[in-house]
DNA sequence: GCTTGTTTTTGAACGACGTTCAATATAAAT
DNA sequence: ATTTATATTGAACGTCGTTCAAAAACAAGC
């Protein structure tokens, strides 16, 4: 076989992407091996280490895909109006990403490089992005437009309503009435706002 | 070989237990295999299997004893003050916990059960006692010690805390200035509880 | 003590995994 | 056509979770 001018090094590598994100979405995370992939796209298995350090790079590419739909979408929220409004809508789009794609999120909260290894710069740039979009978006609430208050509020946001579906989705909550992820993030969202607004006099 | 003598099915149990654990503290999650852990104790892998259904039940076990620990460490904890008060102090022994034991507490975070595979009741046990310590310091906040409600703030604000912790524990916050997990609980925790009490009047 | 029957333990075996790398096939250069 | 460079292969290595027929250890009856 080995046919190098069937794809291109760059075609090759979207193929390979696309397999795993369609891999990860019909199957879940667990089936995406190096052999599965290589079979779906019609190589070896050894083709995808020219492409990639290892499975763990191809992961995280899978999952820098996803966040940036997820950028997308959030992206695509007609903002403007007060922050909690904003916030709200912003909430809204994340949920309902998470949830016409549970694996792919799955994978994103899930995934961690082993002990040791770090996360490389390009997969913390679309990390940084989307916390951008949360931070525009809770500026007016902080003084001055503080922008390392911003910064900080964007993450405890960020994290929290990750915790929230990351365990609810689990079942690890043991949630006794029917109290799903949606009310509780907006719980959190809701009273953690109205927390920033009574402290901006003081503290 | 084959002793069956030598430990009741009890202490077989609980001393594949403790080697578990003590794998996990030293050598982290992917170290717990089925060979590495008979090794261990001086048995057979085989005879994991008459202890344990799988190797998914042998983690579940784990992580619950885990949460009995992480339990010991609450309950421990001097309270009685303001709810505030209180929770602060949870919080430092719930970020105390994790530091000491940061292999446990990942695998806690990190494993999940295989799609349709529910967590067994014995384990929900644990995750609710847990909850149970701090819905009784959050019951002073919120109207008539309402239940329901406090439940939902005890979850939102454990959901939320593990969030924070998982998300910097495996560097996807991007931590700009030297911001660590310690300081964005705190500030979730003030917050609430903050909004907590802003709403109390209204809503 | 010996025999019988039950229960525990074993460890080789199975299929699948991530990863490597000598061998091979293709393309480009001379 | 020959040489050089590159892409691709797939068998091989060591590891994993899990199974299960065989073997070992025990208990009971004699």
């Amino acid at each position: 076989m080995a046919r190098r001018s069937e794809h291109s090094r760059e075609q090759l590598l979207t193929l390979a992407l696309d397999a795993a994100w369609g891999i990860v979405e019909t199957e879940g995370a667990k089936s995406l091996t190096a052999r599965r992939l290589a079979q779906t796209i019609g190589y070896s298995p050894g083709t995808l280490y020219n492409l990639f350090e290892d499975l763990d790079e191809l992961t995280l590419r899978v999952n820098a895909r996803s966040l940036e739909k997820l950028y997308e979408a959030l992206a695509a929220c007609r903002l403007g109006q007060d922050p909690e409004t904003d916030l709200r809508a912003l909430l809204d789009a994340y949920l309902t990403f998470i949830e016409r794609h549970p694996r792919h999120w799955d994978l994103v909260m899930n995934f961690n490089l082993p002990e040791g290894k770090e996360l490389p710069s390009w997969y913390d740039d679309r990390v940084t992005r989307l916390l951008g979009v949360i931070e525009e978006a809770v500026r007016p609430m902080v003084p001055d437009g503080d922008v390392v208050r911003a910064n900080r509020v964007a993450r405890v946001l960020w994290a929290s309503v990750q915790g929230i579906c990351s365990l609810a989705n689990s079942g690890k909550l043991t949630v006794v009435s029917s109290e799903s992820a949606r009310e509780l993030a907006a719980d959190l969202v809701h009273t953690y706002l109205a927390g920033l607004k009574a402290n901006q006099g003081a503290a």
